[in-house]
DNA sequence: CTTGAATAGTCATATCCTTGACTATGAAGG
DNA sequence: CCTTCATAGTCAAGGATATGACTATTCAAG
């Protein structure tokens, strides 16, 4: 149940209908939450009932009427409470993580493009926290902006998204660079013996019967 | 359906029994994925049916009785599938970038807390994965290692892993520094005239009548 | 004049993931 | 002797997330 609390922080910075939250939650945009538009519509309908936030329509001359949500007193309360307890760890989750894990069983060339092609997203990413991060600090330099300026929060979590998608695109074109070196030099596998050591526990119980079953 | 291929990752360097499995994919050393027993065991269970892995039971003197699995040709095929088809984004999604976000809205006291907690966990996972991976090159340098080593795939997985905890270590600190010099300074806020623009794209659309719902 | 994108929102289904239990045995520590 | 930890595995239930489709209007481009 963290979503709920994502879209009340996402709400502290002004009202948002559930399309803009949409957007926010979005791939390209998404520094500290990815939701998709029908889990947000469902959420913003539960927070309602539950008094968490508010909505109210707006009827639109060119555009379809829609509903600004904003954070209740109890909202706030809840986001307060949710704040001062324990956080769980997180972890990565990444298709490509797994397929890295198994480069050297499979084939090199969809890999290495597929490491290029996200390089190259990480890249355009980075290109938009950065517009988003100058926007934010308006004309004040960073360490200014963050001393004296007000609402660092979206700021705070724009910076992690920008080293993390850093991390990302410098990981990438390292193991491109790699897998390249590797498919052009021994395209069947390293030269260097293959113990165990390293990878797993090596099970040291005294094996007795081998049953196939 | 991605848990399934991390698995049969997993098991590509060598036999593991489930239990064995649920401690790689534990907390501790999720550096590509994770997951709890019972996903582990059920995901083997299904493997196992559909062929793409196969069991043999092992019957030990001391320990319970536990079975091994391993890759199947089959599941090599539907590895090299999934490797080569598209992978889809992935994204941070953590507890602490929502409390982040709402920094300015909540107590910075527990906040400062977590996020120096946080610190000290990935410092841990940091010195764990080094350990990790001065083990997986043994005697060799990194530079050789990842030209002439057999199975780089979990190095390069776990060099990620250690990367996206520095950058946890370094931003969590930045963060506890930062919520720390303005919690001290102003407790009531920022001192610069709190805009709006920049977090939200401002509604450009003519907004006519508004109605209380 | 029609197609496509953007705005605004909804429904149903299916899979994935988490929470919280529970059974057993053997080894090590106090 | 008793407790705790490590091994090895399983069940049930519910919450969270993803996939795919669907309604409607407006604006801009071809």
């Amino acid at each position: 149940m963290a979503l709920r609390h994502a879209v009340l922080a996402a709400l502290l910075d002004g009202e948002l209908s559930g399309y803009q939250l949409a957007k926010a939650f979005d791939v390209g945009v998404a520094n500290f939450w990815h939701a998709l538009p029908q889990q947000l519509y469902a959420e913003l309908a539960r927070l309602e009932r539950e008094g968490l936030v508010a909505g109210r329509q707006v009827v639109q001359e060119t555009r379809p009427t829609k509903r600004l949500f904003h954070v209740t007193d109890a909202g706030l309360t809840e986001l307060e409470r949710f704040a001062a307890a324990a956080s769980k760890p997180s972890f990565i989750r990444d298709d490509l993580l797994v397929k890295v894990q198994a480069a050297d069983h499979v084939d090199a060339g969809p890999l290495i493009r597929q490491v290029e092609e996200r390089a190259a997203m990480a890249e355009a990413k980075i290109d938009l926290f950065r517009r988003i991060l100058r926007k934010m600090r308006g004309g004040l330099g960073e360490e200014e902006f963050l001393r004296t300026g007000g609402r660092v929060g979206p700021y705070l979590t724009c910076l992690r998204g920008l080293a993390f998608e850093e991390g990302n695109r410098d990981w990438c074109l390292r193991i491109a660079a790699i897998l390249r070196e590797r498919s052009a030099a021994g395209p069947g596998g390293g030269t260097t013996a293959m113990t165990r050591e390293g990878t797993a526990p090596a099970p040291r119980n005294p094996e007795v019967a081998h049953a196939e079953r």
